[in-house]
DNA sequence: TCAAAAGTGTTCCTGGTACACCCATGC
DNA sequence: GCATGGGTGTACCAGGAACACTTTTGA
């Protein structure tokens, strides 16, 4: 079965820079490995071709879980790539979103689901395929632009975190060391954060109190012209 | 001369949103009227199919040249429009811009080139073809949002330009008032205004000075980390 | 001389920034 | 008891917001 049109179309494709944040506070982007020509064996953004069926989020969605097993993601839409030769193939026209992940929660699921993905720091990037390497560069701006004024920086952190996480994520993504106190008093002067009966456990130190993002809340704020601002 | 593919493609094209201000500083937006079906007779957004041999960007520039006569123009992409149905003959998928043109300066080119482009009050369009009023909706937004922290504003006047027509310029995107003294010191401390020697002509009142967008200054600062803000 | 917009400073207050010590816990 | 991070308050300064009158020009 084929299908004929009148003019030539350029393929279109999605692809994804999924974020996480690991054990230690660094930010890591995940990767997968190619198993069929063009660039065979070399990393690349997980992503494919759009079906004439599917929204191109719903494409998104798709191709993260058959190639990630990544299911429950935050996913926005980042920038279209339309170079005429960003694939040496044919032309192909592809729309990046961008996506965050709580790599604690997610932790298991990754290592089963998919043999040929890796998660990589960001600063340490294997050369990538494509034009991978600028649509990675896009996404990390855009992730350091947006991370300040709206509140997706908890997407990476666990649903309960101390504010010392919080703070951690903040100085990685922007790349940029706070002030603690400072920092407290602002996030914690936005009356966005529930703070819990809990704490910490199995630290080796002073147990630090547990917080959760109060989504509701920031929704209903933002209705009456609040802005989120780190 | 047909063109046959494996699987089924999505059609892509790309849609632009060309924004201007009239004499009066309103915000207008420059429509074509349909001469094909589908929305046969119906203002639609200039914009059309993605040739396999240009960038998008190409793409939306010739389209803007082609139907409304727009040449030299502010050209940024916004956001790429993939539902299943927006387009009632096949699937489609388009590259949304928004452009920001020099009504001052323009006017008389649009008049002869394009008989079926008009420019319509942002809060009067008519009735638009596909979801064409959606994508209105996000470059509006967009220009509202970008506006404040970007120096984009002076593309929508002429070189030389008064501080009140600067400021009514905002007053007219963010839709609301401004204090002019104070408007007028937060403007002029950023150092990005040329002072010139010369005055508004032809106004039955004071003639305001002309101040001129020092684009070179701008981008010297913003390398060293300056941030435009109003 | 009137109408219409240009142009100009000061005060107050909020919010950002800088900064250092004690506390709780596990080893 | 020591190492490790958790947790807290104050003083200073810069920048935003509010606000009213004089000047220039053309009709």
């Amino acid at each position: 079965m084929t299908y004929t049109y009148k003019f030539p179309r350029p393929n279109l494709s999605v692809d994804c820079v999924v974020f996480g944040l690991d054990e230690e506070n660094l930010l890591k982007i995940m990767l997968i490995q190619r198993n069929l020509p063009p660039f065979k064996g070399q990393w690349a953004l997980p992503g494919g071709f759009v079906r004439v069926g599917e929204t191109l989020e719903e494409a998104a969605l798709r191709e993260l879980r058959e190639e990630t097993g990544i299911a429950k993601v935050f996913l926005e839409q980042m920038y279209t790539f339309g170079e005429v030769n960003r694939d040496p193939r044919e032309r192909v026209v592809t729309v990046a979103y961008y996506a965050l992940i709580n790599l604690w929660e997610y932790q298991i699921q990754a290592a089963t689901d998919a043999r040929d993905a890796g998660w990589f720091l960001v600063n340490q990037l294997p050369p990538l395929a494509f034009d991978h390497d600028k649509i990675v560069q896009v996404a990390l701006n855009r992730l350091k632009g947006k991370v300040r004024y709206e509140p997706i920086g908890f997407e990476l952190l666990p649903k309960k975190f101390t504010l010392s996480q919080l703070q951690k994520l903040y100085e990685t993504v922007l790349d940029q060391q706070l002030d603690k106190r400072n920092f407290r008093k602002k996030i914690l002067k936005m009356n966005l954060l529930v703070e819990l009966e809990e704490f910490q456990k199995d630290v080796s130190h002073r147990a630090g109190r547990l917080y959760q993002f109060d989504e509701q809340k920031y929704l209903q704020l933002k209705e009456k012209g609040f802005n989120f601002e780190i």
